[in-house]
DNA sequence: ACATATTGCTGACCTTAGTCAGGTAATCCG
DNA sequence: CGGATTACCTGACTAAGGTCAGCAATATGT
C-alpha cells in the first residue's frame, strides 16, 4: 500500500472507502454533538471540566491528555473556577509548583449532565435502528476501533534494559509461570544475556501503543546459522491486532538484514496461540535444536 | 432505547461503544486531518475549492451543499479569486443574479494536491495492517456508515399527490414493470384512486434519506375489516437498510391506531425479498382475498 | 551556591468560522 | 408598472480556539 505511484484497484477501493467513511463520520457525529452537547458551555471548557471532573488531576496530566497549551488550559481553568465548577490549588505531590484540579459539586452535576447527553447523542444513533442492525452497528464500531487502534502501535528497537523492556520480560516470565503446567524459573531457562539483544550480536524490540509499552521480542545473530528469536510477548489487553506478528515480521527483516537464510524459534506447547501464530508466519516444525528444557517445539522459517 | 430511567445492560454496553467509538474516531481522523491536510490553507476555503474545482458550480449550488452563510461563502470565494485558484463570473444560467464559479488550472492543481493529500490519510490508516486486518477494517467501516445512513432514513406521512410521491410510485411501476414476467400495466391492476390514501379512509408515507424520497408505502382502512396495505416501494439504493421493515411498521401502526385488528397484502411471486421480508415481519401467507391480477401471493398479519 | 530547567500564570495577539444588517442589481408576480 | 423576492456582496461584529513571550516560583544538576 504505497502512497505512491500506482495504486491497485483494491487498493483504490479501500482508500475511497476509508476517505468516505472519514467524512461521514466525521460530519454526522459533528452534526450530532453541536445538536446534543451544544449547551452554553464551549467544547474547550466541556473537555476540560469532563477530564477533570472525575478525582480531580493535576493540572499538567490534563495538559498532557487533552494536548493543550499551558496557556489556554490556564485560561480554560480560570474560566472554570470563576464559574464555580472546579478550584485549583496546590498539589498534595512533593513538587509544590504543581497544582491539582478538583471538581466543586457543581462541577460533579455538570459533568453528570454532559454524561447525559452524550449518552443521549448516542443512544439517537441507536434509535432507529432495529435489534439486529444495533447489534451489527456496535461489533462493526468495535472493529474499527481496534483495527484504528491496531494500526497506531509502533514497532521500534529498544534497548534490553530499558525499564520498559523490563516490564515486559517481567510480564513475560509472569505468564509463563501461570501458563506452564510445570511453572518457570528463568534461571532453568537457556537464557542469553540481556546485553546480547543489542547490536551487532541481537536486535531487541518493543511495540508501543500511545507510548506505553504493549509487546517486545528479541532476536539473537549467528552469521551463517540460522537466527534465533526469543522473548516474543504481547500484552493481553492488544491479543489478536496483529502485534505479535508485525514484531516477528521486524525481528525477521532484522535478520535477513544481517545475512540470516532462516530463523529459529522454539516454544512450549501451552501457548497455543503463539504456536498458531508461527504456522500462519510461514513456520514449520523441524528437530529439537537445543536442550531448552521448557520447549516442546521448535520451529523454522526459511527467509 | 429511551433515553431516560433504567437502561439495561446492553443498552449501557452498546451505548458505551457508541460514545468510545465517537471520541476515538474523531480524534484519531482530527489528528489525521491536521497532520495531512494542514497546509496554508483554512478548512473553510479548502472545502469550498474541493466543492467546486471539478466542473465549477453555481454559487448557490455551493452554499447549498456546504451549507454556508451567504456573506462568508462570498469572502471565502474572494479570497480564493485573490489567490487565483478560481474565477466568477455571471452564469451560463438564464438568471444573470446567478454566478458561477470556475477553477482557474492553479485550482484544479491545488484540488488534485488535496485529493492526494486525503488519499494519503487514508492510506496511513490501513498502511500498518496485515491484508486481512484492512479487508476487514474497510468492511466493517462500510458497516459502520450504511447503518448510521440508516439511522438517518425518517418515515412520515406526505401527500400521496406530491411530487416525490408520485416519483417514488412511478419508480414503483417501472420495477414492477421491469420484474414480473408478464410486465405491468397500472391500469389493469387494482388501482384505488390517489386521495384515498389521506386521512380519514388511509394514509400514505415516504421514506426521506437527506430530503430525498426513497421509499414510501400506503395503507387503506376498512373500518372493521383488515386494513390493506399497498405500494411498498424501496429504492435499489437503500435496500438491505431496513427502510421497508420501518415503512410497514409505519403502515401497521397507523392501522391499530384506526382499530384494525389485522393487515391484509398481496404480491407477486417475483419480488422475493419483499415477500421474505413480509414473513419475517410476521406475516402468513392467507388464502386469496380479491382478484388483484399481478398477485400470486396474499398475506395477513394480526395486530 | 549557582546556573539551568520546569511549572503554571498572564497579557497580547492572531486566525478561523461564523452571524447579522444593509445594499445593489436582477427577476418575478399581480 | 410597482412591490416583493432573490442572489450576491460588503462591512461590522463575535466567539472559539489557540500561539507566543515573558514572569515568578520552585526544582535540579554540578
Amino acid at each position: 500500500m504505497s502512497a505512491r505511484a500506482e495504486t491497485s484497484a483494491e487498493d483504490r477501493a479501500a482508500i475511497d472507502t476509508v476517505r468516505a467513511f472519514n467524512r461521514m463520520v466525521t460530519s454526522r457525529i459533528g452534526a450530532l454533538e453541536d445538536h446534543y452537547l451544544g449547551s452554553d458551555r464551549s467544547l474547550g471548557t466541556s473537555r476540560v471540566l469532563w477530564e477533570v471532573a472525575g478525582d480531580g488531576a493535576e493540572v499538567r496530566a490534563v495538559r498532557e491528555r487533552l494536548g493543550l497549551d499551558s496557556g489556554y488550559l490556564s485560561r480554560l481553568l480560570r474560566s472554570l473556577e470563576r464559574e464555580g465548577l472546579v478550584t485549583v490549588e496546590a498539589a498534595a505531590s512533593a513538587d509544590s509548583r504543581v497544582r491539582t484540579v478538583r471538581p466543586t459539586d457543581a462541577g460533579r452535576a455538570e459533568r453528570a449532565e454532559l454524561d447525559r447527553r452524550s449518552d443521549q447523542l448516542a443512544a439517537s444513533v441507536l434509535e432507529p435502528l432495529s435489534d439486529g442492525q444495533r447489534a451489527r452497528l456496535v461489533e462493526a464500531m468495535g472493529t474499527v476501533m481496534r483495527l484504528l487502534e491496531a494500526g497506531l502501535v509502533r514497532v521500534e528497537p529498544a534497548d534490553a534494559a530499558s525499564d520498559d523492556a523490563r516490564r515486559c520480560l517481567a510480564a513475560y516470565y509472569d505468564e509463563l509461570a501461570r501458563r506452564f503446567p510445570s511453572g518457570f524459573d528463568p534461571g532453568r531457562s537457556l537464557h542469553p544475556d540481556t546485553h546480547e539483544f543489542a547490536e551487532p550480536t541481537g536486535l531487541f524490540v518493543l511495540a508501543r501503543l500511545h507510548g506505553r509499552a504493549i509487546g517486545c521480542g528479541a532476536v539473537l545473530f549467528h552469521d551463517d546459522e540460522p537466527a534465533y528469536v526469543k522473548r516474543m510477548w504481547v500484552d493481553d489487553a492488544v491479543r489478536g491486532m496483529g502485534v505479535g506478528r508485525r514484531i516477528l515480521a521486524a525481528l525477521e527483516q532484522a535478520a535477513r538484514d544481517h545475512g540470516a537464510a532462516s530463523v529459529t524459534l522454539e516454544t512450549n506447547a501451552s501457548l497455543t496461540e503463539a504456536i498458531a501464530m508461527y504456522r500462519a508466519s510461514g513456520y514449520v516444525e523441524v528437530e529439537p535444536f537445543n536442550d531448552e528444557v521448557y520447549a516442546d517445539h521448535w520451529f523454522e522459517k526459511r527467509l
